[in-house]
DNA sequence: TCTGGGGTCCTAGGACCC
DNA sequence: TCTGGGGTCCTAGGACCC
């Protein structure tokens, strides 16, 4: 017997409107390293590099966390914190791969399904009451299943709407369920600090502390014409989160399908810094190589070609520039990104961080002349079948940063410090001639 | 605390056009 | 010669998220 037939237990008569879940895996990255080694079961780990290199935390276990090791945090510091706790670079392709086991199971449950990121989703189980019973045992049904058939744990946060089950989930960790009855909200909210609202950073946070405001409740104390000017289009949304509510910011309500990306990047961090032209065009060509070659993944094709440098003080400019005709080659990604760097770098500034970035992506590439158009096509083909003999046989095989002199290509991997194994295979030329450094 | 890499969204100013 | 008002595109920077 459904909820809604049964009348005193169904949807409308409960109060739900919507049924939201969010579901959190915990301790993502670890918990699935902890599947291939099992021996890491209980022990501080994290993920995210080695204890004297340059970067942060990806994911910290629950035991690492006990000596005030978080996500985010400097590796280093996490080494000082910890430094018998076992450091990890961890597996992408893994964390992938158990990211689509999740999807699959929670496909499973509802059809109105979005993944906010590798580790995270949404559901909307309005109406399910027919199939799964009330969202709580539904919530249990499903927490069930996922650990049964990922053999990992999350945490799901049941409410009406994305924001409070969002902020549901984390209160639910670890490896719970928390669920919040319509008309609970803004009680619920009122105790937590105003960071708990997803997009209340620690800028912000500072400012509203300014004002007096410290936690949820404390926004009702405050005219949100004050909020609106002093923070604008977000600001103006706050006193609705403060009750609950989804609307306003990018906290959109609508759970939707996922859409196209409108960026994609790659940029490098050295763990030293240089100021060696060569090195940092041959980094550039790599980084250019891999946005091309997710572009034609997505088959989708950029406008714009955006330049990143971060120096010593670890200031940070972006150059960008939009080209006439959208592109997904390589050559052409890396010439413009080398003409900015070109103009924007003073030889002898020491760099931290260079990378690459592609937006105002379409799928068409717009209108070309014939013959470049055939041009374009064959050079397509080309990167295509490169791309190809790069997932097989390494990164490496046919690049144009590899296809550089031999003695680039080493610097290529020292400056990535690429462990040493500088295994490169015969380089073959795959696009144009002259897109080296040099040319 | 010496600060990754991949993204999204917002703001603000200037150019340019009607 | 003291000079409007929008709309759109582009660029740069920054907050924020996982």
């Amino acid at each position: 017997m459904g909820e809604a037939e049964a009348g005193s237990r169904g949807t409308s008569a409960s109060g739900w409107r919507r049924v939201i879940f969010h579901v959190d895996m915990d301790a993502f990255f670890v918990s699935v390293e902890e599947l291939f080694d099992p021996t890491l079961k209980g022990k501080p780990v994290v993920v995210g590099g080695k204890g004297d290199e340059r970067g942060v935390v990806s994911a910290a276990s629950y035991a690492a966390r006990k000596y005030g090791i978080h996500s985010a945090m400097p590796l280093r510091t996490a080494y000082q914190k910890c430094p018998h706790a076992i450091f990890l670079d961890g597996h992408r392709d893994r964390y992938s791969e158990y990211s689509r086991k999740v999807r699959a199971v929670l496909e499973s449950f509802s059809p109105v399904l979005e993944m906010a990121s590798i580790d995270e989703a949404y559901l909307d189980m309005t109406g399910t009451g027919r199939l799964y019973g009330p969202p709580l045992r539904a919530a249990h049904l499903l927490h069930e299943r996922i650990g049964k058939e990922t053999r990992l744990n999350c945490s799901v946060g049941v409410a009406g709407s994305r924001l409070v089950a969002k902020i549901s989930s984390d209160l639910a960790k670890p490896n719970g369920i928390f669920l919040v009855l319509p008309g609970q909200e803004a009680a619920t909210l009122a105790s937590l600090e105003v960071g708990r609202i997803p997009g209340v950073g620690k800028v912000m946070q500072e400012s509203l502390r300014e004002l007096g405001i410290r936690r949820v409740g404390d926004l009702r104390l405050v005219d949100e014409d004050l909020l609106r000017r002093r923070f604008g289009k977000w600001g103006m949304a706050l006193g609705g989160k403060a009750r609950g509510e989804d609307a306003g910011g990018w906290f959109d309500s609508s759970i939707g399908a996922d859409e196209d990306p409108k960026s994609v990047s790659h940029e490098h961090t050295f763990n030293q810094d240089t100021a060696d032209a060569a090195t940092l065009e041959a980094i550039l060509a790599r980084m250019a190589e891999m946005v091309g070659r997710r572009l034609r993944e997505l088959g989708l094709h950029a406008r714009t070609i955006q330049l990143k440098l971060r120096d010593q003080r670890f200031s940070t400019i972006t150059r960008a520039r939009t080209l006439e005709q959208r592109t997904n080659l390589d050559v052409e990604i890396f010439q413009e990104a080398r003409a900015l760097f070109r103009q924007n770098w003073k030889p002898g500034t020491k760099v931290r961080l260079i990378g690459v970035q592609a937006s105002s992506l379409d799928a068409s590439e717009g209108q070309l002349a014939l013959l470049d158009h055939q041009r374009h096509q064959r050079l397509q083909q080309a990167l295509s079948a490169a791309d190809k003999l790069r997932a097989k046989y390494g990164e490496d095989t046919v690049s144009l940063a590899a296809s550089m002199k031999g003695r680039f290509r080493e610097r290529v991997h020292d400056a990535m410090q690429g462990s040493g194994s500088a295994s490169t295979p015969s380089p073959q030329r795959a696009a144009d001639a002259d897109a080296g450094p040099e040319s």
